[in-house]
DNA sequence: GAGTGGTCTAGACCACCCC
DNA sequence: GGGTGGTCTAGACCACTCG
């Protein structure tokens, strides 16, 4: 276990805990180093953690401050801005998935430009509706490069392809571009998610990258609106 | 000019200008130290800038390589994850606002919650259509403290809030926790958006924060799905 | 002026990758 | 085994805040 990981994780527990007040200073990272045993850069990547996660502001020239948050809002935070796939996220409940289309094809000119490839190369064209506790709440269109996710399997899209990637294939994924908007659902969509009546739906178009920087996927989900949500913390 | 800062810019405006081909391996480290005379731990945190810009990607034993991105995308991102108001994010355009309502109101359980309040304070209850280009693209329903946003006029509110807080109240701002879903719009809504047939609204709820821990804002915009996104860079 | 966090250094050792 | 980036140290100076 890093040094500064465990530091910032003691701190966001004694923060969870609600061991300080709002608006609380937090002891001086001079005071931290001594407590810990660590030097001050260590300590102030361990709080400069916690400024990411939205949980405390530093001040120059003042000190450290815990935020006022709302209780709830203090759990629900420090997992904004990452990023994990759709069974990772609702790890613990009954993920589940309907296959509605598994082929390969060539990609438009916009996916190959996104995904680094030439129109005559080859990707797998996914369609899926994820399921959540067996209600239906977004439909993935995904394609893949064949030649870097090689061999994927029926079998796989029932579960979790990024397990597939990084277990079976060995990669590491790195990271991911993604655009949100607000679109209406098609016909199709609306059957699928089981939509009555009129509701939008949460659209995350996203370019997915391995480590070495290849991207690997391109996809969009398109959430329905009375399920979702998508929370950021952006620092100024 | 911070050493870190200019060597990142100087490092992205590289990337930016097609001085690498995608995939391609930047300078090592320790030959950056040379190349620019700093020590290491600086060139870290220039080149782990564009990590959190989504430009590159780092690899432990290999080296660091320019991920490989669509032109267009390169210019687009350094943008993302970072805070700024409508009249900042459209700089350079015009920016205009249409004042529905201006009064100062007890604050909801929920909203005196979220803003640190008891329900017997007083909030500023504001609603605003913002117009991009003369074309209305967001109705904006704010809620700020009295005590801690004084001193608000009629006139500020055409223009720049946040500018106000700023450069008049000499206010620094720290950082916003957002949450994004899609919504169907009001009937005043679609009045105000000057919205014909069926088209969904991008709904972005934010409370943002001094840079003492202290929340100042309770926002909820409601964005034309039409014209806006949100854009974010996910690092696992 | 005393004290805060921000930046930067020069160097060390470690975990990991690839040959 | 040679080389990469990751972490960490001990110390310096700076920019800023506040009494």
């Amino acid at each position: 276990m890093l040094k500064y990981e465990a530091i910032a994780r003691e701190l966001r527990e004694d923060i969870q805990q609600g061991k300080y007040t709002p608006g609380e200073q937090l002891a001086l990272e001079k005071e931290m180093c001594q407590q810990y045993g660590v030097s001050r850069i260590t300590i102030k990547r361990a709080v400069d953690e916690l400024v990411k996660q939205g949980l405390v502001v530093k001040r120059r020239g003042s000190g450290t401050f815990v935020k006022s948050l709302k209780d709830e809002d203090v759990k629900e935070l420090s997992m904004a801005n990452q990023f994990s796939g759709f069974a990772a996220t609702f790890k613990g409940r009954k993920v589940a998935s309907k296959i509605l289309r598994f082929e390969i094809i060539h990609p438009t000119a916009e996916v190959a430009a996104k995904l680094q490839l030439a129109v005559d190369d080859f990707v797998y064209d996914i369609i899926r509706v994820r399921l959540l506790d067996d209600r239906p709440v977004v439909v993935e269109y995904t394609q893949m490069p064949i030649q870097l996710i090689a061999g994927l399997k029926r079998q796989t899209l029932e579960k979790s392809i990024y397990s597939y990637i990084e277990k079976d294939l060995g990669y590491k994924i790195q990271s991911a571009h993604r655009t949100v908007r607000a679109v209406m659902p098609t016909d199709e969509e609306r059957e699928q998610l089981q939509i009555e009546g009129v509701l939008p739906l949460l659209e995350v178009t996203q370019v997915a990258f391995l480590d070495d920087g290849r991207p690997f996927e391109y996809s969009i989900a398109r959430h329905r609106g009375d399920y979702s949500n998508f929370r950021s913390v952006s620092i100024r």
